[in-house]
DNA sequence: ATGGGGCTTCCCCCTGCTGGAAGGTCAAGA
DNA sequence: TCTTGACCTTCCAGCAGGGGGAAGCCCCAT
């Protein structure tokens, strides 16, 4: 199977797949013409990858959960702990926006919005103009 | 001044404040040393970019911000443009982790986290295994 | 044989810095 | 005066996670 036809089956672009193989994710045969070679295996493989990135786990994490996915004598615990580990870097991640949020709406909400030069935002952002 | 003296003054770090020059947010002059001459309009801009940066505006974002900030003649209109949009971003990314922390958690409590391997974060990450 | 699509490698680009190497400068202390 | 040591300079490389595009094969249909 050619790298089109995986990228097709499995939703992850030709590119991204040589990625995946620079970095060893996934290692394809080759044909004789220098083509990628590609099973259905991969397509699992990049179809499971494409999907643990949709849920925003990194390369790295990636990594770790296809080795697991592949080991027959894998533990559950080794993935629900790489899960949880991530599941809180993605609260810390929403509590941090949650701030600027909150930060932002309120500047938002005082300023005019006109045509006058006056705005609460601006004056946020310059601790010096507090003084003024 | 020089770069370390604005840099403890502004809270940007120097590697930073090079980066910013680079990049034309910032136009120190030169001592005759050949090193880089600041004044407090400096450390005012810098805090500001410190600021904003911190509130997750990105560069081009701060480029406009910093712009507005120099200008006597602006309009609050213009800034709250701004930040109205970069507001709508964030929300934007709360609303994809909020999305992603739904579909782990709901995983991570599914799973028995032992030691036998039958994991339901695996099965939902393959598809394939669905069928079986 | 020619055209079009696919495949290959290669290198640069993105964001926003950060680290490090190699070297110049400057002020204080022995 | 000399020598540290703390500054400063430039340039180069790299992080994540790919995307874009060039130059050049390959293969199939007409």
């Amino acid at each position: 199977m050619n790298i089109g036809d995986v990228a097709r089956q499995s939703g992850v672009p030709p590119k991204t797949i040589r990625y995946y193989e620079d970095i060893g994710l996934i290692r394809p045969k080759r044909a004789e013409n220098g083509y990628r070679d590609f099973n259905q295996s991969h397509v699992h493989k990049l179809a499971f990858l494409g999907r643990a990135r949709a849920l925003g786990f990194t390369i790295e994490d990636c990594r770790t959960l296809l080795a697991l996915y592949e080991d027959e004598n894998r533990e559950s615990l080794q993935v629900k702990a790489v899960a949880e580990e991530h599941l809180r870097q993605i609260e810390e991640k929403i509590e941090k926006l949650r701030s600027m949020k909150a930060t932002l709406s309120e500047l938002v909400d005082k300023c005019a919005g006109d045509h006058r030069p006056d705005c609460p935002i601006i004056a946020d952002l310059s601790p010096e103009l507090s003084y003024k």
